[in-house]
DNA sequence: TTGCGGCCT
DNA sequence: GCCTAAGGCCGCAAC
């Protein structure tokens, strides 16, 4: 079938300005919008193969929006003349390339796509609207796709929509997608809508009511009654609405495939453009366009008669290592990847006797052998039975451990980090499709893909267990962190319960309060405006008001909690703003931003990633359960909602002053050690001993003090950091530091040295050689060294506290299960784990958490313990 | 997407 | 003078 490509112009030179770094040639022209489209641009050509291409403009003149609506001439937004000078230059390119720019006085380039688009459908071409602006989806059809590019860090990702993928994402149709666009508004296309109905709403009015015209009538069962108010109000705003949202497609454009055939691209004109405006990378494009890839010397075997898949068990079985991958997402198995040489990769397919059942069964044998490497074990374990005796090497965490810094660790970065090989990503295989929809739609591209994650593993597992033993990380990897994927495995299975009508009786008291401070705020600053929106918020403040307080951000004015409370004082608005952050900061992220994950069986599912942090921390995702409230209690309140099951409460353990406690190990100080092994309270210990006075006399001032002081020095200490903290002169604070170091030289010498290692070795360690590469240390930038002078002094401590607790929570989880009891591990929370304990076991697991905790390492000071239990987690705290 | 602001250890 | 205390995740606004 032939195939159109049509190109939204602005849009994509707008999308490809902001998202490519600034770029000027020699003469001083600006190109870094001319570049990113350009690259947009081969990119889909090469996936795209298509016949025909085209590009659309808008022009100058007004359109016939403008003569419906008056406010519609706002809508333009100034484009910047960097930008601005470079859309001549593209139109410039385009033309040397031989390709077609359309454009029509009155119409925006949307109306030009559209109608061409489905002309060019009705002709029976396949089409692909290419543009950054979402408006398009509404285009979308059997044989119309959307495709909306995005740039970053250099790389550009495609994600396309057909109508199901547009139903997918938004629930509504193609068609639809407008009228929900009506009555939402756009503030950026200055479409007004129905106020006070925001998405949400709005997408629901049209899933029930089918359109905008359903809407109206029905509206005697339209449900928010507020809704239901203003569109009563706003009948007219919503029909006008309606008519600028949806893209005209019979505007008077003539359109045959012949306009848009596409010819030789990499004509002498196009080539001269490159070189001008110094393309280097796309003018070697046209050097060798002619040069096809090298083909890949690998060969991939798609397997699906189960007598083959058999003997390759067996033989994998039996061989000395295997690379493989169960392939599988949500609650679906697509295939396994196996390889078993340098040479050769399989793919296991689902399909006739190769079920699911069957695949999980062979793999958990074949990974049970313990001569397996894999890559991600923690996402195959459900359909997998495997356990603390079963050693499965997971690449991924291999790679996290040699490099902590990165931010993915899948096949094709561990093949260009480790193999020296290019492997293709899974999004340039597969786009966005899930590994079910590749199987049946492009099972050439899922046999590649399958094939390199089978390759990239076998691979893996001939170097990266090198790597680890010569970097002295080998048991680091096989004691601590292959068994933690057990144990996050577990916990994340496990969740935890929450009281689904409590926290939403929570968030209606708090959305309650909103409305009313809203109000006050308003009446206040005498304006209605979005108190969430900080550069509103610093411009009523700030300029309307003229409140002392000047610049602080890059973008405006500072409102900041710190900023906004000198003001609080003496001005009454103020202290309601800080009120109503709250409250929103509440209701937002958490009564409503956690009740969206509690599943069908009642509880939250949390994800607890492992390779994220560059410490050796876990992290904790949809929803992070790291991060809630406890020190105010109007958000500690929210605690009361996690609930053990019947027959259980919560037991809390925490570590105290784990990462002082570390310190006072690694820097082998004898004053510390010794203050420490006797010390109830650390920070009164600290005071005493640094401002020289008797403990009983040490005041609450001299208390916080010293904390803040144990808090620098565990930050990586700064007298500029601890002036800001305890809002004193730096000079004072570096007074402080130096009594401290005074008091303790041995941790003076301990923090230097860190940072002398570094320096020299390029990375600092943990006690059980965790390791944290420190690259800032040879900058230029007095900012840049001295963050990793910080570095250095703080990820060896903050890093052996993690390392301390993970194997704390390795031991605790198996013993619970290998001594039989029904209690479990739930989660984790950096120095605290939280386990929801039968109430017969409670003594039990006091023991285990408390013996484990403890002695999970042999420190010069002990690792104590705080424990609480309570029939929630307020309580238990 | 980025920046701001805010919650945790 | 630099204008940073360490490590995270997420919602919102504006781009």
């Amino acid at each position: 079938m032939e195939k159109l490509v049509l190109i939204d112009g602005h849009s994509i030179l707008n999308r490809a300005f902001y998202g490519v770094p600034g770029l000027t040639n020699s003469e001083g022209l600006h190109t870094n919008a001319v570049y990113g489209f350009l690259n947009i641009l081969f990119k889909l050509l090469e996936e795209e193969k298509p016949g025909y291409l085209a590009v659309a403009f808008d022009l100058k003149a007004p359109t016939f929006r403008h003569t419906m609506y008056d406010a519609y001439k706002g809508t333009r937004k100034p484009m910047p003349e960097e930008l601005h000078e470079q859309v001549p230059l593209m139109k410039e390119v385009l033309t040397a390339m031989g390709i077609p720019i359309f454009t029509r006085e009155g119409y925006e380039a949307d109306d030009i796509l559209g109608t061409v688009a489905k002309k060019a459908q009705a002709a029976g071409m396949e089409v692909t609207v290419v543009s950054g602006d979402r408006d398009l989806l509404q285009l979308s059809d059997a044989h119309i796709k959307i495709s909306i590019p995005k740039t970053s860090r250099g790389t550009t990702e495609v994600h396309t929509y057909y109508p199901e993928d547009v139903k997918r994402e938004y629930q509504v149709t193609p068609e639809q997608f407008i009228d929900v666009k009506a009555l939402m508004g756009d503030t950026s296309d200055n479409i007004p809508g129905v106020p006070s109905i925001g998405e949400k709403t709005a997408t629901n009015l049209i899933l029930q009511f089918g359109s905008v015209n359903g809407v109206y009538e029905h509206l005697s069962e339209v449900k928010p009654p507020r809704a239901k108010k203003s569109l009563e109000e706003h009948r007219d705003l919503a029909e006008l609405s309606y008519k600028l949202a949806k893209i005209c497609i019979d505007a008077p454009v003539e359109f045959s495939p012949e306009d848009a055939r596409i010819g030789d691209l990499y004509t002498k004109e196009a080539y001269e453009y490159m070189s001008r405006l110094e393309f280097k990378s796309l003018l070697a494009r046209f050097g060798d366009h002619v040069k096809k890839e090298a083909a890949a010397a690998l060969d991939f075997h798609a397997v699906t008669d189960l007598a083959v898949a058999e003997a390759l068990f067996q033989k994998a079985m039996g061989s000395e290592r295997t690379g493989a991958v169960l392939l599988a997402e949500g609650p679906e198995i697509s295939g396994a990847a196996l390889c078993l040489d340098g040479q050769n990769a399989y793919l296991i397919q689902k399909e006739g006797f190769l079920t699911g059942e069957y695949l999980a069964e062979k793999m958990t044998e074949l990974y049970r052998t313990g001569h397996v490497w894999t890559l991600g074990l923690k996402s195959q374990l459900p359909f997998l039975d495997l356990g603390y005796g079963d050693t499965v090497y997971d690449a991924a965490v291999a790679a996290y451990l040699l490099n902590p810094l990165k931010d993915t660790y899948d096949y094709d970065d561990l093949a260009r980090d480790h193999l020296g090989l290019t492997a293709p990503s899974r999004a340039d295989l597969l786009k966005k499709l899930t590994y079910a929809e590749a199987m049946d739609q492009e099972p050439e591209a899922f046999l590649s893909f399958a094939g390199f994650l089978g390759h990239c593993a076998y691979q893996s597992g001939g170097i990266l267990m090198e790597k680890l033993e010569a970097e002295g990380m080998k048991d680091l990897y096989l004691e601590i962190e292959l068994p933690l994927i057990y144990a996050l495995y577990h916990m994340e299975e496990e969740g935890i319960a929450v009281k689904r009508e409590e926290l939403s009786a929570y968030g209606e008291k708090l959305k309650q309060q909103i409305t009313v401070l809203e109000q006050e705020i308003w009446d206040m600053t005498g304006s209605q405006f979005n108190i969430n929106s900080p550069k509103q918020l610093g411009e009523v403040l700030f300029e309307k008001m003229g409140l002392k307080g000047g610049k602080k951000t890059k973008t405006g004015y500072s409102t900041a909690a710190d900023v906004l409370e000198k003001l609080a004082p003496d001005y009454p608005v103020v202290q309601k703003i800080l009120d109503y952050r709250t409250y929103a900061k509440l209701n937002s992220t958490y009564a409503e931003g956690l009740g969206n994950f509690i599943g069908p069986d009642g509880r939250i599912h949390s994800r607890f990633n492992q390779t994220i942090t560059a410490t050796g921390r876990i992290s904790s995702t949809e929803p992070n359960l790291q991060n809630i409230p406890i020190r105010m209690e109007l958000g500690r309140a929210i605690r009361k909602v996690f609930v053990p099951r019947d027959g259980f409460v919560f037991l809390d353990a925490d570590y105290s002053q784990i990462e002082l406690r570390v310190l006072a190990h690694m820097s082998g100080d004898s004053r510390l050690i010794e203050a420490y092994r006797s010390a109830q309270d650390i920070h009164a210990i600290t005071a005493s001993q640094v401002f020289h006075i008797p403990l009983d006399q040490v005041t609450p001032l001299k208390r916080r003090n010293a904390k803040a002081v144990n808090f620098g020095i565990v930050y990586g200490i700064s007298a500029f950091g601890l002036s800001e903290d305890l809002s004193i002169s730096r000079k004072e604070a570096l007074e402080y530091i130096n009594q401290y170091f005074e008091t303790y030289p041995g941790v003076k010498t301990f923090l230097d040295g860190l940072v002398a290692d570094a320096r020299e070795k390029g990375f600092v360690s943990t006690m059980f050689g965790r390791r944290r590469p420190v690259p800032e240390l040879g900058s230029a930038n007095f900012m840049q060294r001295s963050f990793g002078e910080r570095v250095a002094m703080n990820s060896p401590i903050q890093g052996t506290a993690a390392d301390i607790i993970k194997i704390a929570m390795i031991r605790v989880d198996r013993r619970l299960r290998e001594e039989g009891l029904e209690s479990r591990l739930i989660l984790q929370v950096h120095d605290e784990l939280l386990v929801e304990t039968a109430v017969r076991e409670k003594a039990q697991v006091e023991r285990i958490l408390s013996e484990e905790m403890s002695r999970a390492a042999a420190l010069k000071v002990p690792l104590e313990i705080d424990m609480h239990d309570g029939k929630n987690w307020f309580e238990a705290k």
